[in-house]
DNA sequence: ATAATATATGAATAGATGTTCATATATTAT
DNA sequence: ATAATATATGAACATCTATTCATATATTAT
Protein backbone atom coordinates (compact mmCIF):
# COMPACT_ATOMS: atom_id res chain seq x y z
CA UNK A 1 0.00 0.00 0.00
CA UNK A 2 1.26 3.14 -1.10
CA UNK A 3 -1.53 5.64 0.05
CA UNK A 4 -1.86 7.69 2.49
CA UNK A 5 -4.03 5.77 5.47
CA UNK A 6 -5.12 9.00 7.24
CA UNK A 7 -8.09 9.03 5.25
CA UNK A 8 -9.04 5.59 5.78
CA UNK A 9 -10.08 4.78 2.77
CA UNK A 10 -10.79 0.81 2.06
CA UNK A 11 -9.45 1.06 -1.22
CA UNK A 12 -9.68 -2.25 -2.41
CA UNK A 13 -13.59 -2.52 -1.55
CA UNK A 14 -14.06 1.23 -2.91
CA UNK A 15 -12.80 -0.11 -6.30
CA UNK A 16 -15.70 -2.74 -7.08
CA UNK A 17 -18.41 0.27 -6.71
CA UNK A 18 -17.36 1.80 -10.00
CA UNK A 19 -18.46 0.13 -13.35
CA UNK A 20 -15.96 -1.80 -15.22
CA UNK A 21 -13.79 0.60 -17.66
CA UNK A 22 -15.88 -0.65 -20.74
CA UNK A 23 -19.26 0.49 -19.33
CA UNK A 24 -17.94 3.57 -18.10
CA UNK A 25 -17.33 4.44 -21.78
CA UNK A 26 -20.35 3.52 -22.74
CA UNK A 27 -22.23 5.46 -20.45
CA UNK A 28 -19.95 8.41 -21.22
CA UNK A 29 -20.88 8.17 -24.80
CA UNK A 30 -24.56 7.66 -23.73
CA UNK A 31 -24.44 10.55 -21.85
CA UNK A 32 -22.56 12.80 -24.40
CA UNK A 33 -25.61 12.63 -26.91
CA UNK A 34 -27.38 14.65 -24.95
CA UNK A 35 -25.15 17.16 -24.11
CA UNK A 36 -25.60 18.97 -27.46
CA UNK A 37 -28.65 21.50 -27.44
CA UNK A 38 -29.27 21.12 -31.07
CA UNK A 39 -29.74 17.17 -30.47
CA UNK A 40 -32.23 18.08 -27.29
CA UNK A 41 -33.92 20.26 -29.21
CA UNK A 42 -34.48 17.32 -31.71
CA UNK A 43 -35.41 15.08 -28.78
CA UNK A 44 -37.92 17.56 -27.23
CA UNK A 45 -39.52 17.87 -30.67
CA UNK A 46 -39.81 14.16 -31.14
CA UNK A 47 -41.13 13.86 -27.57
CA UNK A 48 -44.79 14.55 -28.95
CA UNK A 49 -44.34 13.54 -32.88
CA UNK A 50 -43.03 12.31 -35.69
CA UNK A 51 -41.20 14.71 -38.05
CA UNK A 52 -39.30 14.64 -40.75
CA UNK A 53 -36.23 15.86 -40.95
CA UNK A 54 -36.78 19.20 -42.81
CA UNK A 55 -39.48 20.00 -40.26
CA UNK A 56 -36.87 19.58 -37.73
CA UNK A 57 -34.60 21.36 -39.53
CA UNK A 58 -37.22 24.19 -40.32
CA UNK A 59 -38.31 24.51 -36.61
CA UNK A 60 -35.18 24.37 -35.06
CA UNK A 61 -33.60 26.88 -37.49
CA UNK A 62 -30.68 24.71 -38.81
CA UNK A 63 -29.51 23.84 -41.68
CA UNK A 64 -30.85 19.95 -43.30
CA UNK A 65 -26.93 19.15 -43.01
CA UNK A 66 -26.76 19.57 -39.46
CA UNK A 67 -29.70 17.75 -38.26
CA UNK A 68 -28.99 14.81 -40.54
CA UNK A 69 -25.50 14.84 -38.88
CA UNK A 70 -27.20 14.88 -35.97
CA UNK A 71 -29.94 12.27 -36.70
CA UNK A 72 -27.00 10.37 -37.24
CA UNK A 73 -25.22 10.16 -34.23
CA UNK A 74 -29.10 9.59 -32.25
CA UNK A 75 -29.99 6.91 -34.33
CA UNK A 76 -26.19 5.17 -33.54
CA UNK A 77 -27.61 5.81 -30.15
CA UNK A 78 -30.82 4.08 -30.69
CA UNK A 79 -32.31 7.20 -29.31
CA UNK A 80 -34.81 7.72 -31.98
CA UNK A 81 -36.04 5.62 -35.32
CA UNK A 82 -37.16 6.04 -38.29
CA UNK A 83 -39.89 5.36 -41.27
CA UNK A 84 -39.55 5.68 -44.80
CA UNK A 85 -42.74 7.20 -46.71
CA UNK A 86 -41.73 8.07 -50.70
CA UNK A 87 -38.87 10.78 -49.99
CA UNK A 88 -39.07 11.82 -46.43
CA UNK A 89 -38.18 9.49 -43.76
CA UNK A 90 -40.14 10.33 -40.43
CA UNK A 91 -38.06 10.30 -37.15
CA UNK A 92 -39.28 9.61 -33.82
CA UNK A 93 -37.92 8.30 -30.08
CA UNK A 94 -36.95 4.99 -29.71
CA UNK A 95 -36.10 4.94 -25.80
CA UNK A 96 -38.79 5.27 -22.99
CA UNK A 97 -35.77 6.48 -20.43
CA UNK A 98 -35.83 9.69 -22.28
CA UNK A 99 -38.19 11.05 -21.23
CA UNK A 100 -37.33 10.63 -17.70
CA UNK A 101 -33.98 11.52 -17.95
CA UNK A 102 -34.79 14.91 -19.74
CA UNK A 103 -37.24 15.31 -17.20
CA UNK A 104 -34.84 14.42 -14.24
CA UNK A 105 -31.94 16.86 -15.98
CA UNK A 106 -34.60 20.07 -15.92
CA UNK A 107 -35.70 19.30 -12.16
CA UNK A 108 -31.63 19.98 -11.57
CA UNK A 109 -31.28 22.87 -13.86
CA UNK A 110 -34.24 24.73 -12.57
CA UNK A 111 -32.96 24.26 -8.55
CA UNK B 1 -45.15 29.60 -45.19
CA UNK B 2 -42.28 27.89 -47.23
CA UNK B 3 -42.52 24.88 -46.00
CA UNK B 4 -43.78 21.62 -47.28
CA UNK B 5 -47.27 20.87 -46.18
CA UNK B 6 -47.05 17.46 -47.19
CA UNK B 7 -45.75 16.70 -43.69
CA UNK B 8 -48.74 18.36 -42.19
CA UNK B 9 -46.53 19.69 -39.30
CA UNK B 10 -48.00 22.55 -37.27
CA UNK B 11 -44.80 24.05 -36.81
CA UNK B 12 -46.56 26.90 -35.10
CA UNK B 13 -47.81 24.82 -32.34
CA UNK B 14 -44.52 22.33 -32.36
CA UNK B 15 -42.33 25.16 -31.88
CA UNK B 16 -43.69 25.57 -28.50
CA UNK B 17 -42.57 21.60 -27.40
CA UNK B 18 -38.80 22.77 -26.73
CA UNK B 19 -37.71 24.67 -23.74
CA UNK B 20 -36.65 28.30 -24.78
CA UNK B 21 -33.06 28.35 -25.93
CA UNK B 22 -31.56 29.08 -22.65
CA UNK B 23 -33.03 26.16 -21.02
CA UNK B 24 -31.50 23.97 -23.79
CA UNK B 25 -28.29 25.21 -23.64
CA UNK B 26 -28.35 25.15 -19.30
CA UNK B 27 -29.35 21.33 -19.96
CA UNK B 28 -27.11 20.51 -22.16
CA UNK B 29 -23.93 21.88 -20.24
CA UNK B 30 -25.46 19.48 -17.44
CA UNK B 31 -25.60 16.73 -19.31
CA UNK B 32 -21.98 17.26 -20.82
CA UNK B 33 -20.83 17.01 -17.16
CA UNK B 34 -21.63 13.15 -17.58
CA UNK B 35 -20.40 12.72 -20.70
CA UNK B 36 -16.85 12.29 -19.77
CA UNK B 37 -15.51 8.62 -18.02
CA UNK B 38 -13.41 10.09 -15.72
CA UNK B 39 -15.87 12.29 -13.93
CA UNK B 40 -18.42 9.34 -14.02
CA UNK B 41 -16.18 7.17 -12.26
CA UNK B 42 -15.50 9.79 -9.57
CA UNK B 43 -19.32 10.14 -9.42
CA UNK B 44 -19.58 6.64 -9.32
CA UNK B 45 -17.11 6.58 -6.14
CA UNK B 46 -18.80 9.22 -4.29
CA UNK B 47 -21.91 7.68 -4.77
CA UNK B 48 -21.61 5.70 -2.00
CA UNK B 49 -18.33 7.22 0.17
CA UNK B 50 -16.80 10.96 0.81
CA UNK B 51 -13.21 10.52 -0.52
CA UNK B 52 -10.36 12.98 -0.69
CA UNK B 53 -8.60 13.76 -3.79
CA UNK B 54 -5.90 11.94 -3.94
CA UNK B 55 -7.68 8.86 -2.84
CA UNK B 56 -10.16 9.06 -5.69
CA UNK B 57 -6.69 9.94 -8.06
CA UNK B 58 -4.99 6.67 -6.56
CA UNK B 59 -8.26 4.65 -7.18
CA UNK B 60 -9.16 5.59 -10.34
CA UNK B 61 -5.52 5.68 -11.62
CA UNK B 62 -5.55 9.00 -12.75
CA UNK B 63 -2.99 11.99 -12.00
CA UNK B 64 -3.83 14.15 -9.10
CA UNK B 65 -4.13 17.63 -11.11
CA UNK B 66 -6.55 15.88 -13.87
CA UNK B 67 -8.85 14.60 -10.58
CA UNK B 68 -8.85 18.21 -9.48
CA UNK B 69 -9.63 19.68 -12.44
CA UNK B 70 -12.77 17.69 -13.50
CA UNK B 71 -13.43 17.82 -9.29
CA UNK B 72 -13.75 21.33 -10.35
CA UNK B 73 -16.48 21.07 -13.30
CA UNK B 74 -18.30 18.96 -10.45
CA UNK B 75 -17.94 21.60 -8.29
CA UNK B 76 -19.43 24.63 -10.63
CA UNK B 77 -22.04 22.50 -11.88
CA UNK B 78 -23.21 21.47 -8.40
CA UNK B 79 -23.01 17.84 -8.46
CA UNK B 80 -20.29 17.41 -5.89
CA UNK B 81 -20.10 19.26 -2.51
CA UNK B 82 -16.90 19.58 -0.65
CA UNK B 83 -15.10 19.60 2.96
CA UNK B 84 -12.09 20.91 4.74
CA UNK B 85 -10.47 19.05 7.17
CA UNK B 86 -6.43 19.72 7.55
CA UNK B 87 -4.63 19.20 4.65
CA UNK B 88 -6.87 17.20 2.68
CA UNK B 89 -10.87 18.26 1.16
CA UNK B 90 -13.15 15.22 1.24
CA UNK B 91 -15.76 15.72 -1.54
CA UNK B 92 -19.28 14.16 -1.53
CA UNK B 93 -22.51 13.80 -3.80
CA UNK B 94 -24.59 17.34 -3.29
CA UNK B 95 -27.71 15.84 -5.63
CA UNK B 96 -30.82 13.57 -5.63
CA UNK B 97 -30.53 12.89 -9.01
CA UNK B 98 -27.04 12.14 -9.99
CA UNK B 99 -28.10 8.54 -8.65
CA UNK B 100 -31.49 8.27 -10.97
CA UNK B 101 -29.42 9.58 -13.77
CA UNK B 102 -26.90 7.10 -13.91
CA UNK B 103 -29.04 4.28 -13.21
CA UNK B 104 -31.36 5.04 -16.13
CA UNK B 105 -28.07 5.62 -18.31
CA UNK B 106 -27.09 2.56 -17.30
CA UNK B 107 -30.33 0.41 -17.94
CA UNK B 108 -29.84 1.74 -21.72
CA UNK B 109 -26.85 1.02 -22.48
CA UNK B 110 -27.05 -2.75 -21.24
CA UNK B 111 -30.44 -3.12 -23.37
C1' DA C 1 12.09 28.31 9.45
C1' DT C 2 12.14 24.20 6.43
C1' DA C 3 10.42 20.16 4.45
C1' DA C 4 6.71 17.30 3.23
C1' DT C 5 2.06 16.53 1.95
C1' DA C 6 -2.54 17.74 -0.15
C1' DT C 7 -4.90 20.37 -3.33
C1' DA C 8 -5.70 23.87 -6.93
C1' DT C 9 -4.83 26.32 -11.15
C1' DG C 10 -2.91 28.49 -15.52
C1' DA C 11 -0.74 27.40 -19.91
C1' DA C 12 0.16 24.25 -23.54
C1' DT C 13 -1.16 20.59 -26.46
C1' DA C 14 -3.35 16.80 -28.71
C1' DG C 15 -7.58 14.99 -29.86
C1' DA C 16 -12.68 15.33 -30.29
C1' DT C 17 -16.81 17.70 -31.95
C1' DG C 18 -20.38 20.52 -34.61
C1' DT C 19 -21.28 23.08 -38.53
C1' DT C 20 -20.79 24.15 -43.30
C1' DC C 21 -20.01 23.16 -48.06
C1' DA C 22 -20.09 20.20 -51.86
C1' DT C 23 -22.04 16.37 -53.49
C1' DA C 24 -24.22 11.73 -53.70
C1' DT C 25 -28.45 8.88 -53.50
C1' DA C 26 -33.29 8.10 -53.76
C1' DT C 27 -37.99 9.18 -54.82
C1' DT C 28 -41.54 11.63 -57.26
C1' DA C 29 -43.35 14.74 -60.86
C1' DT C 30 -43.21 16.45 -65.57
C1' DA D 1 -35.23 11.13 -69.54
C1' DT D 2 -35.07 15.39 -66.82
C1' DA D 3 -36.02 18.26 -63.05
C1' DA D 4 -37.27 18.90 -58.40
C1' DT D 5 -37.41 17.51 -53.69
C1' DA D 6 -35.80 14.97 -49.45
C1' DT D 7 -32.16 13.05 -47.15
C1' DA D 8 -27.42 11.45 -46.27
C1' DT D 9 -22.47 11.77 -46.11
C1' DG D 10 -17.38 12.92 -46.63
C1' DA D 11 -14.03 16.61 -46.15
C1' DA D 12 -12.58 20.89 -44.16
C1' DC D 13 -12.39 24.01 -40.49
C1' DA D 14 -12.99 26.34 -36.25
C1' DT D 15 -13.95 25.55 -31.61
C1' DC D 16 -14.01 22.95 -27.47
C1' DT D 17 -12.10 19.63 -24.13
C1' DA D 18 -9.17 16.56 -21.21
C1' DT D 19 -4.77 15.71 -19.83
C1' DT D 20 -0.12 17.01 -18.62
C1' DC D 21 3.37 19.97 -16.83
C1' DA D 22 4.88 23.53 -14.00
C1' DT D 23 3.83 25.88 -10.18
C1' DA D 24 1.12 28.21 -6.47
C1' DT D 25 -1.27 27.86 -2.01
C1' DA D 26 -2.27 25.82 2.34
C1' DT D 27 -1.60 22.81 6.18
C1' DT D 28 1.13 19.90 9.14
C1' DA D 29 5.43 17.89 10.90
C1' DT D 30 10.27 18.40 12.11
Amino acid sequence: MDINNECEADIENIQDTIPVEEETQDLSEFFKVFGDPTRLKILFLLEGHELCVHVIAEIIDMQQTAVSHQLKILRQSRLVKYRKEGKHVFYSLNDNHIKDLLRTGLEHIKE
